[in-house]
DNA sequence: TGAAAATCGTTAAGAATTTGACAATTACTC
DNA sequence: GAGTAATTGTCAAATTCTTAACGATTTTCA
């Protein structure tokens, strides 16, 4: 059985737990965003109210990382940034790759945030001839056929799955025989890959759908977790 | 505190546990391609082996449906489309506004996937002149202002924000003041919204930095939640 | 200076979730 | 038709996650 990032049982040193590793990001977020606005200290009860978390819930987050608060104080903005970023990976490009050049797909790799956010995008892929060669923001689409040899030769880790259900199987066995570390999959569908390279799933029409069933029940809110 | 679906003491006979919920819209994917494929029947163990769960979850969570597998069987797969899609309610359509159209929302409103599983979108807006009155696919651009009457008109519940992050908290608090009661949040930025009204958050950027954490520890898998 | 308030870090208790185990049941095979 | 294998549903154990509680520390302020 594949197991979960949540389910490993024996945790290495430097290993979160999966709840935790889904909170940091968000963490980042919020501390970027207080940095920009020139906020210096924050408090765990800041960050939870801000997250919909409890300061508890914060601060045994935090206590995971290097980084130390002071009493009557909190933490200091920027430090805490840093080290977030710092396990984040947030502190280097990441080289990255999109297969599929449809609406999602385009939309991502014109997406500035990605860039902005230390992701560069070696490269977007699609099997269509009707697209291939077409401008998509500073890229020209390439042929699916090609995606080994970018991988290869400029050493990408990180692929975007954003093509239809059927196809993802096969474009994630292709990009993981190309030497992808990492998947985030976009599609429609699950995919299985060998140990040692990482998923994670990002459907929109799946969080839709768990939104609708919290609308039915008039739930509050759920926020976290994602 | 505003509290997650998954940290709610007293349930009600209707409500499920956030993990078992999360876990919903990925068994109906799959039961969907199951069916598409003319596979009749399916197992704990099969559904454990696609999602990458074990049979005992799969179980457990089918267990607080009304739905039930055969000794030697397995489920029915078209008993079990149909009753997640009647949980999840997928069994109807639901009306949908987009905020924003940038790159993703535009993306979004183009991306067949979600009228084709029951979201209709009622409309796309945005602020900025230059795109209002602009055509994506079958809409058109509406000035944000507008929201509030075409969600009251028509009946809107659920809203998508896909804005810059400084302007997803205001965006969020004018769709709850129109009446919508579910929202899925694709800003880098977090909103708060009052108890009754249900908040999803898919942020690309953050599961992409989740996938490098892993990838970086050179974590097998993770397969699940989003 | 001393009292009060705020905050962290940590412990452990309490909840929630996942998993293994197994009886009961059904299908298949010889 | 009996024996074997596969599968469900459920219970309870094991694990994981969240939360409250509280001592220690630091700041504020009278």
């Amino acid at each position: 059985m594949v197991r979960g990032l949540n389910h490993v049982t024996e945790r290495s040193a430097r290993e979160l737990p999966g709840p935790v590793v889904r909170r940091l990001p968000k963490y980042l977020t919020l501390v970027q965003h207080l940095r920009e606005g020139g906020v210096e200290w924050v408090s765990s009860a800041d960050v939870a109210r801000a997250l919909g978390l409890t300061g508890s819930t914060v601060r045994q987050d935090l206590s995971h990382l290097k980084v130390s608060g002071l009493s009557r104080r909190g933490y200091r903005v920027a430090e805490l940034e840093r080290v977030l970023a710092r396990v984040l990976g947030a502190d280097r490009t990441w080289k990255v790759v999109i297969v599929g050049a449809g609406n999602l797909g385009q939309a991502l790799a014109k997406h500035g945030d990605l860039q902005r956010h230390g992701f560069e995008i070696c490269g977007i892929f699609d099997v269509d001839r009707r697209v291939i060669g077409r401008k998509v923001g500073a890229l020209k689409v390439m042929a699916f056929s090609e995606v080994d040899r970018v991988v290869k030769e400029r050493g990408v880790r990180l692929g975007i799955i954003a093509v239809p259900a059927w196809a993802a199987q096969e474009v994630a066995d292709r990009l993981v025989a190309a030497g992808i570390k990492g998947i985030l999959n976009l599609a429609y569908a699950n995919v299985l890959v060998r140990p040692g390279v990482a998923v994670v799933n990002a459907r929109i029409l799946e969080s839709l759908q768990e939104l609708v069933y919290m609308v039915r029940l008039g739930v509050a809110d759920r926020g976290e977790r994602r």
